[in-house]
DNA sequence: TCTGGGGTCCTAGGACCC
DNA sequence: TCTGGGGTCCTAGGACCC
């Protein structure tokens, strides 16, 4: 049996966790430059505040609400995060961490000596208790499965004490009927519409085609997704891998004229992404750069663009890879358009250890290595970018539009919270 | 004034190989 | 009239996820 933990609502249950008077009241998170809503309690679910709302035209029935708004705080949620995880791995031996706030489980060497759905019951309510984070639990033979499982116990918390488990063929067929088509795991916005259009309108009825037909309409994803379903697993916890691609992109809170300004932050992007690179030890050769206007102002002259440079070898160096990144932006900039976002791609990754060598090229990433452990230690030191390349902006002009940030409760010494006796 | 960020997998088609 | 057969690798784009 799979399990699927599942943390409530879970940037606005991290505030909650440390700020309690905002515990059954309408909150929500808003994305970087406070522009949209990310996450929502139940309260302003209610309200009918939808998932990426835009903050600004909201305003006024926050107020009227006292909707209590936060800044995105990733340091603060990554950290429980990974409290959250390390509980679950205490609970399961076999754990996939899936996203920041789910993390799949494997029971199946386990189930023969305990009743899964009182251990995740346990589970569940050690996670409360000590870390103050809600979570579902859904447990089913398939992990799409206990997807749908996790989405019930949190339809009807109540009835199912946030804990619900799918077993038998008729609570598979049950749960299937109940589920429409368009919140199945792995059926976006293009399939939904699609089945729906041919009378599929629950996961049941998906089910119910088939096989050539689900592998025409949607490819061997399809299939997997159709067994899954009908509780014959297709699908494993996968290991924890390097990533293949590293990006790292940002929408300016005013627009971009200027290539010299636009330099700035692709240096910066490329800055970043190289110490993602380091830090999961790996190398680069595709160096992505994309640049667009504001493409929702349907007013403005509209431009997107993007330019790939191939490295003669993989590299981590920041220095190589901003250069890459700012010989790809002369390639694509244009002058005459306001640059609403920018941002870098790094691909062809592998690991430091694993390059293809040349004989006759200067291998840059080995010439900046000391350069580069050198920042590194530096930055992780004083926890901010003390190092900085020359083309980067040095005065940090670009702060984020970020008013209503929480503290970095568990992460800083200085935001601890002082408990009066 | 104001609209997030970071990923994965699969497929089709082109270029190339013998 | 008619033009082989069997592959690999790479890339762009589409779909999805949180």
């Amino acid at each position: 049996m799979f399990a699927l933990l599942d943390c409530n609502n879970f940037y606005v249950s991290c505030e909650r966790a440390f700020q309690p008077q905002y515990l059954q009241k309408p909150v929500c998170v808003l994305s970087n430059n406070d522009g949209c809503v990310i996450s929502r309690s139940n309260e302003a679910k209610a309200l009918g505040i939808p998932m990426g709302a835009v903050a600004f035209e909201y305003d006024t029935m926050f107020k009227q609400n006292q909707v209590k708004l936060f800044s995105a705080n990733f340091v603060l949620y990554g950290d429980l995060s990974r409290r959250v995880m390390n509980k679950v791995r205490e609970y399961c031996s076999d754990v996939e961490v899936y996203s920041i706030d789910e993390a799949f489980m494997n029971f199946s060497s386990q189930e023969q000596y305990l009743s899964i759905r009182e251990h995740c019951l346990k589970l569940r309510n050690i996670i409360y208790k000590g870390i103050g984070i809600p979570t579902s639990i859904g447990i089913a033979p398939t992990k799409t499965l206990a997807k749908v499982a996790n989405r019930i116990a949190k339809k009807y918390p109540e009835r199912t004490q946030d804990v619900y488990c799918i077993e038998t063929q008729l609570q598979i067929e049950k749960a299937l009927k109940w589920l429409p088509i368009e919140d199945v795991w792995g059926i976006g916005r293009r399939l939904a519409e699609r089945f729906q259009k041919r009378g599929v309108r629950t996961a049941w009825d998906f089910t119910q085609l088939n096989e050539a037909t689900v592998r025409k309409e949607m490819g061997v994803v399809g299939v997997r997704m159709f067994y899954e379903l009908k509780g014959i697993p297709q699908l494993g916890l996968e290991l924890p891998k390097t990533k293949q691609s590293i990006g790292v992109s940002r929408t300016f809170s005013q627009s971009i004229t200027a290539l010299s300004m636009i330099e700035e932050r692709v240096v910066t992007f490329a800055m970043v992404a190289s110490e993602k690179l380091r830090a999961q030890k790996s190398c680069g050769n595709l160096i992505t750069v994309f640049i667009r206007t504001n493409t929702k102002k349907t007013d403005e002259k509209q431009y997107v663009n993007q330019f790939t440079v191939s490295l003669a070898l993989p590299s981590s160096s920041a220095i190589e890879i901003a250069k890459a990144a700012k010989y790809a932006l002369s390639k694509i900039f244009m002058d005459g358009y306001s640059y609403k976002k920018a941002g870098i791609i790094v691909d062809g990754i592998v690991p430091e250890t694993a390059r293809q060598m040349n004989l006759f090229i200067e291998d840059q990433h080995i010439k900046h290595r000391p350069i580069m452990q050198v920042i590194d230690n530096l930055n992780k030191r004083y926890k901010c970018d003390k190092i900085k390349l020359a083309s980067q902006d040095l005065e940090t002009r670009w702060i984020m539009k970020r008013q209503y940030l929480s503290k970095e409760f568990t992460t800083n010494l200085k935001d601890l919270l002082v408990v009066k006796v």
